[in-house]
DNA sequence: AAAAATATGTCAGCCTTGTTGACTTAGTTT
DNA sequence: AAACTAAGTCAACAAGGCTGACATATTTTT
C-alpha cells in the first residue's frame, strides 16, 4: 500500500542553476543511444550483440591485433572477450593466426565476410554523422573532433592515435 | 589446435577510404565510455548501476514524472524499471506519490538524498564537459549542442525539449 | 637445462540489466 | 456494470559483464 500522505520530497526540477552542462549531458546520452541503435538492428538478425560489434570493429581497424591488445582497447576481461570472439571465429568473420615472431600470440584478422559486416555496420553510423555535420555546417567538423577527443581521458589518446588514419 | 597455414584473411586496415567518418565513430565510442566511467565509480560504492543513474537523473530533471513517462524516455520495459526503481525507493532516494488527478498514477519525486546523489553524479560529467569546452574555445558550445541534437532521431527531440531549461 | 614468466584458452559459477508473457489490483471512463 | 488503463508482480530467460583457478604452449631468464 502506497502512502497517501506526501513524504518529504522535492518538486523543483534540477536545472543548470544546480549543475552546469546538464543540457550536454542529456544530449550526449540521447545521441549515443540513437547512434548505437542503428547497428544494433543489423546485429540482431545475426544474433550478435554490441560486444561483437566492438570486437569486429577494432579487428578491422587494426588487423593483426593480438588478444592482449584487444583486451586493452576494450577494457574487458579475457573471459568476456572469449565468448564473443569464439562466436566471430565460428561464424567465419574473424580468423586467428599464430604470431610469426612469438608463437604464443594469436594475431586477429577479419575475413572478407567480417570486413563486409564491419562496413555494413559502419554505414548507418557514418550516414548519421554526415547528416549531423551537414546540419551544422561542414566547416565545424574539426570542432567536433577536438571536442570529442577532449572528452576522452588523455591516458587513452595514445590508443586513438595508434589507429590508422585516412589511407 | 590452431592452424599454422594462414586462412584467407584481410591484412589491410579499414580506413576512411572504405567508410567515411570512422574517426568520429571511434571518438564517439571512447568519449562516451570515459564520460560514463566517472559516475560508474560513485555508483559502485552504493551498489547501484548505470540503470539507477538514468532513472534518478530523469526523476530529478522532471519531478512528478509518472512511471509510464519514465518508461517512454528510457525505452525499457516495466519489469526492467521495476527492479531499479524499487531499490531507489527502498534506499530513500525516490518517493512515489499517488497522482492527485488520477489516483492510478504514481508521481515520482526525488528525496533530498536523491537530489544530492544526482548532483554528485552530475559533477564529474559537468567537469569533463567544461574542460573539453575550454579546450576547444567556449564560443563553440552551440556547435556542440547542435551537432549532438542532430545526432538524435528527430522523433525524440520532443523528449529533449520537454526537459526544463536553465532556471 | 631448469625455472620463471608470458600469452592464451578454458572451466565453473556469479551478477546486472535487459527481455517476454501472463496475471492482479486499483481506479477511471464509458 | 463493463471496459479500459496505470501500475505492480510472478516466473523464466538471455546477453554480456565479472572473478578465481587452472592448463597449455612458448619464450625469457637464471
Amino acid at each position: 500500500m502506497k502512502s497517501y500522505t506526501p513524504e518529504r520530497h522535492i518538486e523543483t526540477a534540477l536545472t543548470q542553476k544546480d549543475a552546469s552542462q546538464l543540457d550536454i549531458i542529456e544530449l550526449f546520452f540521447f545521441a549515443y543511444r540513437d547512434f548505437t541503435a542503428d547497428p544494433d538492428m543489423i546485429l540482431e538478425k545475426l544474433e550478435f550483440g554490441r560486444a561483437h560489434h566492438r570486437v569486429l570493429y577494432f579487428i578491422n581497424r587494426k588487423p593483426g591485433m593480438t588478444v592482449a591488445e584487444l583486451l586493452e582497447v576494450l577494457q574487458i576481461t579475457k573471459q568476456s572477450l572469449a565468448r564473443v570472439l569464439k562466436q566471430l571465429i565460428d561464424t567465419d568473420h574473424v580468423v586467428q593466426i599464430t604470431g610469426p615472431r612469438d608463437r604464443r600470440q594469436r594475431e586477429l584478422y577479419p575475413t572478407p565476410k567480417g570486413r563486409e559486416l564491419a562496413l555494413e555496420l559502419a554505414a548507418p553510423q557514418s550516414r548519421r554523422i554526415t547528416s549531423a555535420l551537414e546540419q551544422i555546417g561542414d566547416s565545424d567538423r574539426s570542432v567536433i573532433e577536438h571536442f570529442l577527443k577532449a572528452m576522452v581521458n588523455p591516458a587513452q589518446w595514445q590508443q586513438i592515435d595508434s589507429l590508422p588514419k585516412a589511407g
